[in-house]
Formats: C-alpha cells, sequence, structure tokens
DNA sequence: CCTACCGATCGGTAGG
DNA sequence: CCTACCGATCGGTAGG
C-alpha cells in the first residue's frame, strides 16, 4: 500500500460506460439502444457519451473483442493444463461453461448481434469463432484417435457441445439453484457421456 | 377435378408476405427490417403491405404463433406415437432436431426477437415455451423413475438436449454434409447417451 | 396498390 | 458535460 494520494482513475468513466452498454444491448438489443439510453445509465445526457466513445458501433465492438477475447484465453489455459485428452476436454467444456454462466451478458450480446457489427468486425469475429470451434474439433478428433472417445460424428458432438454452453447463458442466474461449478462439473460430465469417453 | 373456372386464391398475397417477413427479420432483425424491405420483397411498396397486414408487429406474432404451434404438435405426435419412455425421449428429441433444421428462421426469429413482441403477446409465448419445456421434463423425469435413464440432474439434462437441437438451427444448411434425418438420427442418439439410457 | 406526407425517433455534430 | 440542432429514417395514414 503506497501513502501516495490515490489518483482517481481516468478510464473509469469509459468503463462503466461499456458496462452500461453491455446491460442494454443485452437486454433491449443494439439497435433498440439509443445513446440516450446509455447516457441515462451513467448519469449524463446521450451527446456527452461522445467525449469517451467515438461511436454506438465502437462499444459494440470493444464487448465484443474483450468476450471472444476472454474465452479463448481461458480455453487455452484449459488445455494446457493437463496432457491427458479426457481431461483437456472437461476442462475446456467446464471453461466454456463457466463463461456463458459468469459472462452471461457478453454472450448474448456476442451472439445476437453478430449481424449489427460493421462488415470488417464482423469478420474478425467470425473467424475468431472459427478458432474457438476448431480449438474443441481437434481436441474431440485427437480423444477418438486414441479410442478414447466414441462418436458418431465429431463435427455434430462438438456442435452439441458448445450448443449446450451456450444455453446456459439463457437460463443462469447468479444465486440461483446451481452455482457455477456445479453447472461446470454436470456439463462436463454430460460432455464426456456424450463423447462416450472412456 | 372441378371444370369450374380456378380463382385465384385469395389469401396467397399475404401469405408471400409473412414469407418474406420472416426471411427478413432472421437476415437482418425485427427492428432493422423496413416495411419498405418487405414491400420490395413481394413487389409493392410498403405501404400497400396494410391492406393485407394490419401491422408489423402482426407479421411478428404471425410468424411466432405458427412456428410454436408447429413444434408442440409435433411433438405431441412424438410422444403419443409409442409408451416405451427411451422410444418416446428419442422420437420428441428427433422432432424436435427436425423442426429446428427445417425451420431454421422461424426458430431463429422465434428466440431471437421474443423482446420485440409487445407484452401480451410475448407473454403467450413464453407460456407456451414452457409448456414445451415441460413435456421434456416429465419425459426424462419418468425415464429415471422407470430407472431407464441415469442423470445428475434431471433439469440440466433438458435444458442440454434442448439447447443442443436449438443450436442445430445455426448451421444447419439443406443440401449441406448431412441430411435432415442424420441429424435428427445422431441427436436422438446423443441425447439417449447424454440421459445414461438402457 | 400508389404517392405524398405526418410525427416521432435517433446518431452524431456544433459550439459553448 | 450540456443544449440546440441537423439529416436521415421509419411506421403508419390520407386520399385517391
Amino acid at each position: 500500500m503506497s501513502t501516495l494520494t490515490r489518483i482517481p482513475p481516468r478510464g473509469d468513466r469509459r468503463a462503466g460506460i461499456v458496462a452500461a452498454a453491455l446491460e442494454l444491448f443485452a437486454d433491449k438489443g443494439y439497435l433498440a439502444t439509443t445513446m440516450d439510453d446509455i447516457g441515462r445509465a451513467v448519469a449524463m445526457r446521450g451527446p456527452s457519451l461522445y467525449k469517451h466513445v467515438a461511436s454506438k458501433q465502437d462499444l459494440l465492438v470493444e464487448i465484443m473483442e474483450r468476450s471472444i477475447a476472454t474465452v479463448l484465453r481461458d480455453h487455452r489455459i484449459a488445455v494446457e493444463s493437463t496432457d491427458d485428452v479426457r481431461e483437456q476436454l472437461r476442462r475446456a467444456v467446464e471453461a466454456h461453461v463457466r463463461f456463458h454462466a459468469r459472462h452471461r451478458l457478453e454472450a448474448f450480446v456476442g451472439t445476437r448481434e453478430l449481424r449489427h457489427l460493421d462488415e470488417a468486425n464482423r469478420a474478425v469475429m467470425l473467424s475468431l469463432r472459427k478458432d474457438y470451434e476448431s480449438g474443441f474439433r481437434e481436441l474431440v478428433e485427437r480423444g477418438v484417435a486414441q479410442g478414447r472417445f466414441r462418436v458418431g460424428s465429431v463435427k455434430l458432438a462438438v456442435y452439441s457441445i458448445l450448443d449446450m454452453g451456450v444455453g446456459v447463458a439463457v437460463w443462469f442466474r447468479e444465486g440461483g439453484e446451481f452455482s457455477v461449478d456445479e453447472v461446470a462439473y454436470h456439463y462436463g460430465d454430460q460432455a464426456l457421456r456424450l463423447l462416450g469417453a472412456d
């Protein structure tokens, strides 16, 4: 702890605006959210936001970039934490589910508002999402090659596992019937069953 | 075959408008679709649409109502077609997946544009969707009670099975790598594995 | 089924 | 950070 006077963090205002935008985009949708709505949520007028952000589109881009970066990093950490393919798969699914439980709103906005990203940014996002999917596909393929998984179709199994995790963002509630850990564990288990693991 | 002159079907115009609206709502989103867009798709001007439909909202309601009615009917048929709970579950999953493959656009609009339904209609839709979910839950609970299924959590298993089917609407393409039948079969299989069936 | 148009909304800028 | 405002868009109506 330094004894120097704490300088009020400068980026804070912007962070608050992004957070408000996230909540509104998730709740009402990108198009239905106005700059005045976002301004009201951070106690200023719509036009004042332009001192902190370049445009409404900018807010959407920032939300999406942060979101995909988080999920890709968590995935990488999960896969690198062990050599056993079954355990890698379980941890990757758990990371996937944890993300969709903890960052529900980001997950929503990330998929539902993709079409409102401008061309260039949408292409980047789609490509990163493809990378993420590929990570799972390689994992499952390796598991099949090692005789650890038995699936009717790798592609369909991967889609199924990813989609069931995505669905968590829809119904999960902090403080609800299940904790994040419980959901992550159950989904990891279900994924392994679906893969006919071991 | 009657020899009387065929009278040009009267409801046809409206059906074409609804079909065009469905495609546009799915592609661009409800808010981003204008009445002029829909008009252009059926070779008329936006204002002319009001001779056939009461409002843009009306089109959304009609699309959603038809969609949920179809899926509920298919589900009922599947469940009533056999007494064996394992087979009922498989057929219900297959019906669920078939719907999401064959009616991709309806499925999209049905979930993504729910928030743009006016209050009263949204309440009805949410209730019908709850009914649908309950149908699956009862099926799984019965299977567990009969010792045919073994799950960590009925609720999580049902969410997972439904969500993986919903995901089909995102990637499925007519004439693509998998036929509707293949997808339905594989997903039925995956659901049974996930339930630890038999 | 069309043109003309109303009333309202909205992202963003000007200019303090 | 605010008020005033521009320019454009849009659902729906009027009145043929």
